[in-house]
DNA sequence: ATATAATCGTTAAAAAATTAACATAGATTA
DNA sequence: TAATCTATGTTAATTTTTTAACGATTATAT
């Protein structure tokens, strides 16, 4: 059994929301059991990855058997932090930070959205699903009495990285960004990127290369 | 120079959005020419995987000058093809579906939103931005008479796949897919999956892991 | 109870991606 | 104009990631 404390490469971190998400299938359908092939076949990795993805965090599997999924599908569930429950802000409480105020699955998983911060004098006082959108002034004062770990940030480009340093000096230490810019922060601060933008280039760039394959033909 | 038809890597691709967004600051600022080196330092990547990424597509800089900008910015937004304009029609008009028809950044970048599509009766009729809301029913018509080229997909989870293979079946062969679940359909589709919640994980491991870390020592 | 088949964990091999090295072209300077 | 410096494009080395191979262990069937 591997050692926990060598670091899990980050190829193999971005394949376990995908481990999740079929096992939470697998689950739901009452799938008690699965080897490393028929979990390959359903979710498209090679066997071969699915026993070493598995086997960073020490084996969940039995020889001869298979994995048990429950079993399987907690043990990821906890490596994901998916057990614990997380106190989150957003700031930028335009259609985008509404939007995931209103998505009630991420509160399904644990992460609560305490408030909206906003300096439009429009918005400030008005309410989503509960949730009061408050003036970004307070936002220090939430912090500190909320138990806020998350921060959302959905402010436009302009204001991203200077709200963002504010929310450093906050306390927060994890940022969830979906402005369309690289923040330079402390590298104590978790910060993980949805970059939207970037992920329609990169459509858009397989449209362009599949038209250029067309013409050549 | 490298020929084009040999198959440039994911890896790069997914880098391309992010030089596109530095080049475009650089045209912004009025920088005029700027070396691997000094990119380097700027975007994170080394100098030396800058000037491989850029070779993919042929090389754009310059022997002991480095990249003209303007000419390199101009070069990353045709290979991206954010040179070309695309209709588009979002699919669930639910809350992220409304909050990306009101992004207007995308608009601006060529991707245009000529409809929303939902089941919901209290929905259909209703305008976002001067978009319509129209029932389900009428998307394969609209898709055949309006040259939508990509279908952005916001159903709940229980009706993505079903709606992709209704999509498929209109034409649609280009879907930006922000449900929660990896769609099967034939090879000549493009899909490109926005998955918040996995991206959402990924920051919530890494906060598992950094506490765990704290407690070892 | 024994034999056979299944399947994991792990080690080894292969492939892919990243980084480093360097020869050469072109810019800059004296 | 010649000499020097800069910085690319490209090839080579290194590192990382993925895939394959296989011994060991357990389930299942006879």
């Amino acid at each position: 059994m591997q050692r926990r404390t060598s670091k899990v490469s980050d190829a193999v971190i971005r394949r376990l929301p995908r481990y999740h998400r079929y096992l939470e299938e697998l689950v739901r359908d009452g799938i008690k059991r699965i080897s490393s092939k028929e979990l390959s076949r359903r979710i498209g990795f090679t066997a071969s990855q699915i026993r070493q993805d598995f086997n960073c965090f020490g084996g969940f599997g039995q020889q001869g058997y298979g994995y048990n999924v429950e079993l399987l599908y907690n043990e990821i569930k906890k490596i994901l932090g998916l057990n614990e429950r997380y106190n989150t802000i957003i700031v930028g409480a335009g259609n985008l930070g509404q939007a995931i105020a209103n998505y009630t699955n991420f509160r399904k998983r644990g992460f609560e959205v305490k408030a909206l911060f906003d300096i439009n004098p429009k918005l400030i006082g008005l309410s989503i699903r509960g949730i009061e959108i408050l003036d970004i002034d307070k936002m220090g004062e939430f912090v500190r009495d909320n138990d806020v770990k998350i921060a959302i940030l959905c402010t436009p480009r302009e204001n991203a990285q200077q709200v963002a340093e504010t929310l450093v000096e906050y306390g927060i230490k994890s940022i969830w960004n979906f402005a369309p810019i690289d923040l330079d922060l402390p590298n104590d601060v978790i910060v993980e990127n949805a970059h939207l933008s970037d992920s329609l280039y990169v459509l858009s760039y397989r449209m362009a290369e599949r038209e250029k394959e067309n013409k050549e033909k």
